[in-house]
DNA sequence: TGTCGCTGCTAATCCGCATTACCACGGGCA
DNA sequence: TGCCCGTGGTAATGCGGATTAGCAGCGACA
């Protein structure tokens, strides 16, 4: 009898029980009735009872040892999940991803046993773990090119939530157009008017910022100013604004448009007689500010879904096109009204 | 010469490559030198120096089948996770439970793959996956006893995250001690001269519902008033209460008590000056009143810290104390002052 | 000269599972 | 009677490592 307080069950035990060989175990757990496996219902029920009496799970490693499929969906987050400061960014995605995961049947492993160095983690280190999942999802604002190569090197799949660059070859994403959604957004305000216009945020550094920023040139010209947003107060950015006489900022990360908000309210600059704002995605943290900002949505939640759907497409092999954009929804708000005098 | 575009390196082919055996890299790669195994520096710069040419890294799979943990904490919720209906609540507990999860190496899996039947999931259904993970925390306010007996007949490692009462045999938890922190608000109350004190909440149902009850008549006697708010609107609690010339309530969910803030605030009633309202913990949802309550606070985040330490313990055999309440800690607040005419 | 002990390795085994090869038995058939 | 084939299984093997047991060679020493 084995020692359940300490010992796994297993398919030998499992075999001991039901007066069967090992063998006959795992053929009747994988359903295998093929001509050179045949087994009877009634010695099928039996080994059946025993699992279900044991509750006897196969061990998920020594599954994909041999590449099976464990029904396992890996989860790799570039910083930890759930503290709130970076809990609420990944909250929509991760909804997505359960909901999909849970009407497929699969369970989801995060990745935490990766260590945190300089408040990042990374995937490969010595001990990886992620072939333990069928495959992974890749969660992160910038997720750095080396690791995104050396996954695609080595054939693990996975798909970004997010788009990315090539990495030695093209990444597998489900992304946000943003791009296109930008573009809009600034053509709306040209259609109102506004012809100083200006982009806030770092504009680069993730493919997320570069591609607003690129949106925004598309619609807005080489020459509209781009003005940097770290390390700066609000106060400041809006100084910058009023000097050079903007009367529409695209502001790429919410909080810098709420940060900018409250300047414009301690100074009495009104918002959107004075100064219309535009914020290029959703904030973060929901209930920030009361603001109901002109601009877009980032299909968050959709973003989870489809990638769920995606790796299963890859990993059945019936994946045909691996990069998707989703659309970005407007969102009429309140900030955006033609500048004064016309 | 192995195929190197399809077929990972394995330590046979840097044995190949170094004209060694497959035994004599493994010891290389861990470093052994026991008396049992030398090899001298000349043969182990070989093999490094091929392994730094070849790129190779060891299977992780691999190398954890031969130990016996997998290093899975399974984590198990009887709602969805990530929907921020029920997201909010769960946050700080696995905010606390990936914080030790990262500490001791282990991946968390989220057990997504249970179905969901009439808005609950079940632990024990066709094809539990429980045993995949090495071990099991369980989050829920209500976890049927039949389901916990279960598991511990059949001596599964899981720790409760929550006190729950026995079910065919003690069940390891970490729970908050409701009872005391509420007799010590109540008390507290009575200190400042309320007389006519009521508890309002369903008192029963989950055990920490029956804890803060518990509590509640420990200080306050059998005979205080306990109202229910089920399907009651927070006007209609007032009433009761102030029918009842109830100068102090005590409020089990903080959902109730802010609907009762609110229905005060429309019917001119003051809060505390005509009424003291203590809510006997936290808010699910922190930004939605911003009414600072008089009450305590729930230790969600070292809650799931602990259970994580526990379940540890009780996997490693060094668990002594399988039952761990940790003390809820008192805030202030404004809602509580002493009774009119005190 | 035999053997003891040390060095420097390797063969064999195991971890838990899936898969392949093969075997014993009985009935049908020539 | 001998052969073939279908049935109902099992033994053996491999996945990629870690570990244990053990072996060949050689010098020292009695």
């Amino acid at each position: 009898m084995p020692d359940k307080a300490t010992t796994r069950l297993t398919q030998r035990d499992i075999a001991r029980l039901a007066k069967v060989s090992q063998t006959t175990v795992s053929l009747v757990l994988n359903n295998r009735s093929d001509a050179s496996a045949r087994i009877p219902a009634e010695t099928r029920d039996r080994v059946l009872k025993v699992i279900r009496e044991t509750g006897y799970q196969a061990d998920p490693l020594a599954r994909r040892m041999v590449q099976q499929r464990n029904q396992i969906l890996g989860v790799f987050t570039y910083e930890s999940v759930f503290p709130s400061s970076s809990g609420d960014f990944y909250h929509p995605f991760l909804a997505g991803i359960e909901e999909c995961a849970e009407r497929l049947g699969w369970d989801l492993l995060l990745f935490t046993s990766a260590p945190v160095t300089a408040g990042r983690r990374r995937i490969f280190h010595e001990n990886n773990r992620l072939r333990i999942a069928d495959g992974c999802l890749l969660l992160g604002r910038h997720i750095p090119g080396d690791e995104l190569a050396r996954l695609i090197a080595e054939e693990y799949p996975f798909v970004s939530v997010g788009r990315r660059d090539d990495a030695g070859g093209p990444v597998p994403y489900v992304g946000a157009d943003y791009a296109p959604a930008t573009r809009i957004v600034v053509e709306r305000a040209q259609a109102l008017g506004h012809r100083r216009i200006a982009f806030a945020g770092p504009g680069a550094g993730a493919e997320s910022s570069a591609d607003r920023l690129r949106g925004f040139r598309q619609a807005a010209g080489a020459r509209a100013p781009h003005l940097p947003t770290v390390d700066r107060s609000g106060g400041d950015l809006l100084d910058s604004l009023l000097d050079q006489k903007v009367t529409a900022v695209f502001v790429e990360e919410r909080t810098d448009a709420v940060a900018l908000l409250a300047a414009a309210t301690a100074r009495g600059v009104d918002v959107p007689a004075d100064l219309s704002v535009i914020a290029l995605g959703d904030s973060t943290r929901p209930a920030e500010s009361d603001i109901d900002l002109t601009g877009f949505h980032v299909p968050r939640r959709a973003m989870g879904l489809r990638a769920v759907e995606l790796l299963e497409a890859v990993l059945s092999g019936t994946a045909t096109e691996r990069q998707l954009l989703l659309p970005c929804e407007l969102t009429d708000g309140t900030t955006l009204t033609s500048p004064k005098g016309v």
